[in-house]
This record gives C-alpha cells, structure tokens and sequence, in this order.
DNA sequence: GTAGAACTTCAGGTGGACTTGAAGTCAAGG
DNA sequence: CCTTGACTTCAAGTCCACCTGAAGTTCTAC
C-alpha cells in the first residue's frame, strides 16, 4: 500500500498521479524521456518533478507529437537539477510557434472544407483538400501521410 | 504506360492524382472508403469522383480521424451516382462542428500552456497539463494516450 | 518474520494504416 | 503476336506507443 508521498515515487505512485499506465512510465524511462535512479534492491524511483515532465509528455501527445519529439524538447531541460521556470519557459517557447501553425492550418483547413466542400468547387490548384501536403505537416507523425507532393499533375482539370 | 485520361481510372492513375500510394488506393477500396468497378480481366476501376473522396481521406486523416471516422461520413454519400453539393455540403456540415471543437481545445491547451508552464505554476486542479483528460479526445484515435481521469488523486500538492 | 502488494525484466502481442514481395495476369503499343 | 508496364491477390512485414503475462524479487505494514 502507498501511503505517505516521499520525496522519490515508485513507478505506481508516479502512473497515478500522471494519470497514465505504470508500463507507459517504464517505457517513457527506458527511452530516456524521464530520468530515475534505483533503490538498493533495483526498484526505480523518480523525482517529484518527474510528474511534471509526463503531465508534458501527455499534453504534447495530445497534439500529434511524437515521443521522439517531444525527447528532443525536453532535452533542454536540465538533467542534474530540478527544472526551473526559466527551464520549463524555453520549452513552452519554442513549442508555442508550432501550436500557432497547428491551430491555423486547422482553421485554414475548416475554411476551405466551407468554402471548397461546401461548395462542391474542389479546384485543383486553389483546393485545400487537393493539395494537402501543407496541412499533413500541421499534427507531426501520426498516420504516415504519403502525401507526395503532386502538384505537377495537378492540372486543372474539372472533376466534375 | 498511362496516356489520355478517359472516364474510368486505374489504380494507379488515381494514386498518382492523389498523391497517395497504389496499395493504400487498394486498402480504401478494401475497406469500402472508396468504390471500384472491374474490368473484364479483373482490374479495378474507379469513377472520377473517387479522387474528391480520396482528397478528403487525405484531408481528414491529416486532423486524426481514422479511417473508420471516415467511412462513416463518406457513408453518407450516394452509392450510385457522383455526389452532388449538397450531397458533400452534409458532410462538410457533420464535420465542422468536429473541426470546431478541436480548434477550440488546441487554442486552450496553448493559452494554458502560456499561462501555466510560462509561470511555472502548474497546479494540478486547475492546470490543463494535469489534467490532459479533455484534450485527448480533441485529436480522435492517434496514439492511445491512456489518460484515465484521475481527478480523485489530483488534490493539491505543491510539485514545487 | 511473513503476507501480499508492488515492483523487476523479458518476450511477445495489439491496432491502425499501410508497405513489400512473390507469383502470376492483363492491357496496349509496335 | 509479343513485350513491357501496370495490374491482380495474398501473406507477411513495419512502425509507433505502448500492453500483457510470466516468472521472479523487493518493500512495507503488521
């Protein structure tokens, strides 16, 4: 049973409080992406910041990051202290412009599907829907998009 | 070699229009997404109209619907004939809402990662780090992100 | 000191959206 | 008619982000 709360967590006690499973910890440990020391008898136990990195690691998820990058951004964070504001401020600073651009291809996304959709116009050049190379990028990896970039056959051809 | 363009497509002829993969052309057509006759040798072919739905395949899988999400719009269009406006206006109009919502999510999660990573603060109840739950659902079925609510847990602790 | 919850590693499984390869068939230009 | 590129099916493989289960070990409250 868990009781007091420690200034190290056990792998359970950090998975409750993240909300996410304990074998997601582990393998978020094991890639590097949070750092743990281990106990005399190899059990790994984690500092209280810890559940800041994952509530990160979750929120990014959340948007289409992958773990790969959401790694790369937490790399700037300092391995030997606990992250300070201006630490964590880095972070949110660069990763700001990338939810700009994310939030207005979804509104450039939605426009066209009014204006394009709506209107059964679909003009190849013009189209959103057509040319989606620019909107595939907007969530990172998530499905592999495959979306080659055709333009050159993209003539203006009238699909009806 | 494909030369003029006549009324019905190859496999190939509409995945290069699409800039999408001939397998992944066969796989919609597998799963229904897209409708194909036969030639008297048994090659598919496809009716202009297939490119327009695979366009918004396209478009859609780049805001994380999946491929189900998908069929069950593209469920809506006509069997039988190439889909008039207001045949794809009800689409547009089903998924707008959808695309709203997750406007609107990814447009909170940034103000709150302003808010609350720019401060350092991340107080559980109130943080949207913490408490991802709500905007997990905002990109649909991507990675799992197994954010069971653990609200009962979040009572405020200082993380420092 | 002991029960039992929680932990460990490791191998293998899952699901979605395809891709790849093999072995064979079809279509169209010369 | 023949070549060649494009097509067919089917089985198996890939990638990511984990999950599941087994078999064994550690931790902690009593």
């Amino acid at each position: 049973m868990r009781t007091s709360e420690p200034d190290l967590l056990s792998v359970g006690q950090v998975a409750d409080r993240c909300g996410v499973a304990a074998s997601a910890v582990r393998y978020y440990d094991d890639l590097g992406l949070i750092r743990s020391s281990r106990t005399a008898g190899g059990q790994r136990r984690f500092e209280r910041d810890t559940i800041r990195r994952i509530a990160f690691i979750s929120a990014a998820q959340a948007v289409g990051r992958s773990l790969q990058e959401i790694g790369d951004a937490l790399a700037s964070l300092p391995d030997r202290r606990t992250p300070t504001h201006a630490d964590w401020n880095r972070v949110a600073t660069t990763w700001r412009p990338r939810l700009d651009d994310q939030i207005e291809r979804l509104v450039a996304l939605r426009d066209q599907l009014d204006a394009c959709i709506g209107c059964g116009c679909l003009s190849l050049e013009r189209c959103a829907m057509y040319n989606p190379t620019d909107v595939a990028a907007s969530l990172g990896p998530g499905p592999r998009y495959l979306l080659g970039d055709r333009s050159s056959d993209v003539v203006g051809v009238d699909e009806r």
